[in-house]
DNA sequence: CCAAAAGTGTTCGGACTACACCCATGG
DNA sequence: CCATGGGTGTAGTCCGAACACTTTTGG
């Protein structure tokens, strides 16, 4: 039995795949690469990468998207483990997705000429490789999922940012629009954001003024935001 | 290039861990297994195995599910995958999380004295093994999470049911009490259950209407309670 | 001085909460 | 006939949606 359990012969390769969805202030973009590599050489992909042994998921994951892109320090999730037995035609590799939602301007730096990685509009996508597009898919619908129920998609913002942007940011991920005054109104009653005595001045005359996070009590008030309970309060 | 990618010496081990949580009509509980093997032979567990290169991660998970509960057609949602590299102390190994909701008395007659699988109420649990209480903790969040954002969580529920007892679900899912008047008002608005001609009469002398899943508009109403956008139609 | 984006208040209707009584029936 | 659990209605409050005008300033 125990020999039947720890038996070697079912050793599979594993892979990750990374998903960065990147917000200009303006529009939702998807960073892919030219696969440099057979099969698929030259087709356009997410990030990915074998797992190696002696690793955790999560560092794979961060290794691989620094390798292929120069991005660091990258807050990533992972989303859900592809196991589809013919997904990859070369070999039976399974595939751990991750995935993270990024300020463009700000890596802006990292991502450089050294790296075959493009920014493409999430509407103009190229054709991807394996079963990439199926996990774009699932990626974007975990997105909305988790941006219509959390006020504020925060670990994925940048430092500062304005009310006009998080709402673009919003417009983006649900494809739709919003009325400002709504909007604004609903996002400060939750508390959570610190108005900052400068401004935003690049994209408009007046300017906007930046907020920030207030993180600890983003951490309390994480799960503040459910609708089906009576009072939140009382989920232990 | 291609041959580091594809180089076998990483080849690892991938395992399913399956959490059954069970709803008897009044308590939620979980499905738990005395371990028949080292190590840690004798202890409780989770039902887990290894994956085999030809099956798929679901099929792996329903396999393993069946050889060690008798439990069949239990319909399983993937969780996500733990990789901490000493998790399991023999051999490296991933584990891809599964997890349901089952009716504890539709499947009372497979899972009978063959298997050494016991119910045990969620909060009197055993110690487990590895890394499983984390596990359930998380499976625990994650019914929690969809359980607050979708008034019903219908896939997991019998085929018939009574407001009662999706009430006392919801209440061991919170560990919290509700308003029946709220409760019924509120899930019979959403338009989704279509109420029976026939009774439950076993737990009450007047008996409750049983009722069912409308399963044509719950595809169509899924995403019918977010609360943070204006208008959910417009998410396309 | 004007175009372009930022910022702000009010009204209305629907939804959620709190709360108490009657109903059906097996024993 | 009564104990047990099932089923229903209302009033008050809060929240979200719709909607339009004023402010700022770079050019």
């Amino acid at each position: 039995m125990k020999i039947a359990q720890y038996s070697s012969k079912n050793r599979m390769l594993v892979a990750v795949d990374c998903i960065i969805f990147g917000f200009d202030g303006t529009e939702l973009k998807l960073l892919l690469i030219k696969r440099g590599f057979e099969p698929e050489k030259g087709r356009w992909s997410l990030m990915g990468g074998l797992m190696k042994r002696d690793e955790t998921i999560d560092h794979a994951a961060s290794r691989v998207l620094k390798e292929l892109t120069g991005l660091e320090n990258v807050y990533m999730e992972q989303l859900c483990t592809f196991g589809e037995i013919e997904r990859d035609p070369v070999d039976r590799t399974l595939s751990v997705l991750y995935s993270s939602l990024i300020d463009i301007n700000r890596y802006t730096q990292q991502i450089n000429q050294d790296y075959h990685a493009e920014w493409f509009p999430l509407k103009k996508l190229p054709s991807l490789i394996f079963d990439h597009r199926d996990m774009v898919t699932l990626a974007q619908q975990k997105l909305r999922y988790k941006a219509a129920f959390h006020p504020i998609v925060f670990e994925l913002l940048p430092e500062k940012f304005t009310l006009p942007q998080l709402q673009h940011l919003y417009e983006g991920i649900f494809d739709t629009l919003m009325d400002k005054r709504n909007f604004s109104r609903k996002v400060l009653s939750t508390g959570l954001l610190i108005k900052q005595k400068d401004k935003e001045k690049a994209t408009s005359k007046r300017g906007a003024f930046y907020y920030k996070l207030d993180k600890r009590k983003y951490q309390t008030k994480f799960n503040a935001f459910l609708n089906f309970i009576p009072n939140p309060d009382a989920i232990r």
